[in-house]
DNA sequence: GTCTATACGCGGATAGAC
DNA sequence: GTCTATCCGCGTATAGAC
C-alpha cells in the first residue's frame, strides 16, 4: 500500500471542493485548508489554479474510463450496461441534490468563464456519449446510435438539474424508472 | 415614452452579464462599464452585489410571468401553449448554446455558493412547472399534471445543458421534435 | 518538500465633493 | 444623482529560509 502523494491529495481535495463550490468560488486557502499544508507549499506542485484544474479534470476522465470499464464487464447485456448509467442518479441521488452533477456543472461554469479548459470538461461528456453510442450498437441501433445516447444523456442531465434545484427524491425515482422503461423500447 | 431610469439599465445590464459571464465572475465594473456609469454612482442605487441579484431576478421573474401570459393568451389550446414553452429552445438556440438555460445555470451557480438567494431563482422553475401543470390539468390529466410539468421541464433542462457543451444545432432540433411528439400523447 | 513572509492586483464597499 | 478618491480584505502568486 504506497501512501499517496501530496500532489494526489491536493487534486483529490480540489476534485471534491470544484464539485461541491465550484473551480472559481474555491480559493487556494480553501484546498490548502482541506489537504493540511499551506498555501506556499501549494505552488512546490501547481503553478497557477488552472494547472490544478487541469490535473482535477484528467483525474475525473482516469475515474470515468475505470468506471464505464467496470459497468462494461459487470453488465452482461448492453441494456443492463445502460441502465448502470441511469442508475447513478439514485446511487449518487443525495450528492446530486446537494450539488448537481459533477460533469454538467462543471461544463457550465467553464462555459460562462470562457475558460481555455472547457474542452477538456467536455470531454467527460464525450466519454459518456461514445460509450453509450456504443451499447446501442450492440443493441442493433447502428444508425441511431448517437442520437440515442444523446437522449439519455439529455435526460439524465435534466433530472439532476431539477433535482438539484428541487430537492425531490420522488420525482428521481419517477424519472429513471420512465428512463428504464423508455430503454426496454431499444433492447 | 418615458425614458429608463440608472436603476431599470443597471438591473437590465447585470440581467444580461450574470447570465453571459455568471453571478460572481462579473464585477461592479463590468456592470458599470456596461451602463456607462461610474463605480461609485452605483452604490447609491444598490448597497450590496446581492441587492443588484435579488432585482434581476424580480426582474426575470416579472419578465416570465408576462411571457407566460402571452402564451397563454396567443395559445388556442393548451397544446400549443405547452408547445410554445417547448419552442424557446428554438427560438434562444443561439443564446443556449452559447450561455445555456438562464433559469438553470443560475440555479446551479447560486446552489454551489450556498447563496442565500437560491429561493428567488427556483421561483422562476416553479412558476414554469405551475403553468405547465395547469396546462396539462386542462389537458384532463389533473392526476398526472404535475409529474408531466417537470417531465417537460426536466428535458429542456437536459437539451440546454448538452446543447451548452456540444453546440449542435441537429440536436435540438431532434429532441424538440422528439418532445413535441411526446406531447401528442397528452393532447 | 514544507514552511513563513510578502508582493500585488482586484473586487466590494465607503466618504464626500460637485 | 453623479462623480473622484480611497479603504480594506481576499485571492493569486512569488521569494526565500529551513
Amino acid at each position: 500500500m504506497t501512501e499517496k502523494s501530496t500532489r494526489d491529495l491536493i487534486v483529490e481535495q480540489a476534485d471534491r471542493l470544484f464539485y461541491q463550490q465550484g473551480f472559481e468560488h474555491t480559493s487556494f486557502a480553501d484546498i490548502s485548508k482541506a489537504v493540511g499544508i499551506s498555501r506556499g507549499n501549494f505552488y512546490h506542485h501547481f503553478k497557477t489554479k488552472d494547472e490544478i484544474l487541469d490535473a482535477v479534470i484528467n483525474r475525473r476522465i482516469a475515474n470515468t474510463q475505470k468506471m464505464l470499464e467496470r459497468w462494461e464487464i459487470e453488465g452482461e447485456r448492453p441494456e443492463d450496461r445502460v441502465r448502470s448509467f441511469i442508475n447513478i442518479l439514485l446511487v449518487n441521488r443525495e450528492k446530486i441534490k446537494q450539488y448537481g452533477c459533477p460533469v454538467g456543472t462543471l461544463c457550465i461554469e467553464l462555459a460562462k468563464l470562457a475558460h481555455p479548459s472547457q474542452g477538456g470538461a467536455n470531454q467527460l461528456f464525450t466519454l459518456f456519449r461514445t460509450w453509450l453510442r456504443r451499447q446501442f450498437v450492440l443493441l442493433g441501433h447502428k444508425k441511431n446510435a448517437d442520437r440515442l445516447a444523446m437522449h439519455v444523456l439529455a435526460r439524465s442531465q435534466g433530472v439532476a438539474t431539477l433535482a438539484n434545484a428541487f430537492h425531490e427524491e420522488e420525482f428521481i425515482r419517477r424519472e429513471v424508472n420512465q428512463l428504464c422503461n423508455w430503454l426496454k423500447n431499444y433492447a
